[in-house]
RNA sequence: GGAAAAGUGGCCGAGUAGGUCAAGGCAUCUGACUGAAAAUCAGAACAUAAUGGUUCGACUCCAUUCUUUUCCA
């Protein structure tokens, strides 16, 4: 029986939980989370974390799975994610990814190249660098070692041109060597869906949650989490406000503007992602029905519907 | 009713002793993106209140109108 991975994305705040739920109560299945901060256990208000009781009892997998030390990446996603399906699709024909973190989903869905892991090491020499030095040395170096990918890509992007040296540095070859963008292929189909609400309506969602999240203690969880504000997982909208508001660098009104502001900006980025990559189904959120039906007509209705 | 000051993009706000594209910030919009992705980076649109005058040339000067603020009544 063919195996289908359903896929539902969308910016923050559209709904993909509230679906999601009725999709799996519908199918009887499970849910995979693409969270990139939601499988963080240390973070909770701030990630926007569903409760146990918004989850109604459908199980998520990658939600409280790991630990605020590690440094968790697209690529370990698509490994554990993919050995997930593996043992979950022994027993349903149909399971669900969802979640906001676009470059997680596309790596379940069509692989990322092989490519090495960054020693720690290496990326902080690198950092180092690129304070002391400045970034046009790292370009330029990296224009030696790679012309392809800088006449492919934008330099001033330090974390991209961090990232290529540092393939370059540890392989001895060219980043763009290495990025053949093949999809991968997957033991599964693959129904590819995408919530959208009306952009004013988003906005205000946004600022209705973080509102909420606010008087649920988002600031006291940041407090909290202070001692960490340098690793990646509280390199998150909705943390480091909170901390430039603990530096003083502007008051609590600023900081409620900038959290709402920050997190609407996120959201766009988020549209334009799934707007522009993969091969998404665009359904209002609010609109299970039709997804629903949707679902059934693409992956055939009696092995689809329990 | 009288006097004074002021009217620059959705908001704030510079500026020109009249002369190529009217700064900047906020908000907005759009895009890129294969191991940091809630990250990172790039781009766009939008204004001189209205009308007339002076001038080769007006956002800048003058007049009128409208609006706002303050003061006096």
């Amino acid at each position: 029986m063919p195996k289908v991975l359903i896929v539902v994305a969308g910016p923050t705040a559209v709904g993909k939980t509230d679906l999601c739920v009725r999709l799996a109560q519908a199918l009887q299945t499970e849910v995979i989370s693409a969270d990139s901060r939601q499988f963080y256990r240390e973070l909770n208000i701030g990630t926007a974390k569903p409760s146990e009781d918004e989850l109604h009892g459908v199980k998520h997998h990658f939600i409280n799975s790991h630990s605020i030390d590690i440094l968790y990446s697209a690529g370990s996603f698509e490994r554990d994610a993919l050995a997930l399906l593996d043992s979950l699709f022994k027993t349903k024909d149909v399971v669900i990814l969802t979640g906001g973190s676009g470059l997680y989903i596309k790596a379940v869905c069509e692989g990322l190249d092989e490519l090495p892991e960054t020693p720690p090491e290496l990326r902080s020499e690198l950092m180092q660098r690129l304070e002391t030095e400045g970034l046009e040395i790292l370009q330029t170096q990296l224009q030696a070692l790679d012309p392809v990918y800088c006449s492919q890509n934008d330099l001033q992007n330090t974390q991209r041109v961090v990232r290529a040296l540092e393939v370059c540095l540890l392989t001895g070859k060219a980043y763009s060597s290495f990025r053949e963008h093949q999809p991968a292929q997957r033991p599964f189909k693959i129904v590819q869906i995408a919530l959208e609400r009306d952009r004013e309506e988003l906005y205000r969602r946004i600022d209705a949650r973080m509102d909420l999240m606010l008087s649920a203690g988002l600031v006291e969880e940041a407090r909290s989490l202070l001692a960490y504000r340098e690793h990646n997982a509280l390199q998150t909208v909705g943390y480091k406000e909170v901390f430039d508001y603990f530096d003083g660098l502007y008051d609590y009104n600023e900081m409620v503007r900038l959290l709402k502001r920050n997190s609407r900006r996120y959201a766009k980025r988020q549209i334009t992602w799934f707007k522009h990559q993969g091969d998404f189904k665009w359904f209002q959120a609010n609109d299970f029905e039709g997804v629903l039906s949707y679902i059934q007509e693409v992956g055939s209705r009696k092995e689809l519907v329990s």
